[in-house]
DNA sequence: AAAAACGGCAACCGAATGGTTGCGTGTGCG
DNA sequence: CGCACACGCAACCATTCGGTTGCCGTTTTT
């Protein structure tokens, strides 16, 4: 049997993820490699831990970031795999669109 | 007085209109650079007129489609330029991913 | 041992979302 | 002219979303 395909990527709940100011903020923050509590996190925010909490677990169920708990406290960590996925996707619809003006070109111009 | 900014771009709403499978489908579509018209989308989909058209609006407000009215239908067309402001947001972020991998190693490496 | 910090869980709330149906209107065709 | 097509608008509905508050358990700190 071939080896597992890679749980071919969907890009829906990532870019979701992905389209909430709190949430991009978040992962900005986050994207510098450093893992952060929650408390840490929500200390210079105006909105309640809990409101950040949701936000981390639906990037966390994007696959943006990880969770490990050390102690009292929950670390939640960068994971740069969905958003490469995501620039690949993109890049994707970037092609297809190329292609067509390409041909479009091609036709127009002779 | 220099040129007017580019009206600087906010990521947000344009991932936010990406992350509906629905959006992402029409979009997919539309990105072969065919307009197309709102019953011609909704023809082989089992969504409702209206409901497409929602998601039209939808995505035309994030920018990534345009309208235009032509006699009794509406034509939609792929607009490529938020397509490549998010993947430039997303090169961001990721480069910042980069830049504190390589930092990290040269401090654990010595 | 007591207090404080960190956080999970659940309930609740208003607003936004995704979808529907119904109706009215301009456009095009036979 | 008359009908059918393609839309826009509005109302309505269930669900999800973003956010809050309150309470309880566990880990540190003093």
């Amino acid at each position: 049997m071939p080896r597992a395909e890679a749980a071919r990527f969907d890009p829906a709940p990532v870019f979701a993820a992905l389209g909430d100011p709190t949430r991009l903020a978040l992962l900005t923050r986050l994207s510098d490699g450093q893992p952060r509590s929650i408390a840490g996190l929500a200390a210079d925010s105006h909105l309640t831990r809990q409101a950040l909490t949701k936000h981390l677990r639906v990037l966390e169920g994007a696959g943006l970031v990880g969770s490990e708990r050390s102690g009292r406290e929950t670390r939640f960590a960068y994971r740069p795999e969905p958003v490469q996925d995501a620039r690949a996707y993109l890049d994707r619809v970037s092609a297809q669109w190329d292609d067509a003006l390409g041909r479009l070109k091609s036709f127009v111009e002779g």
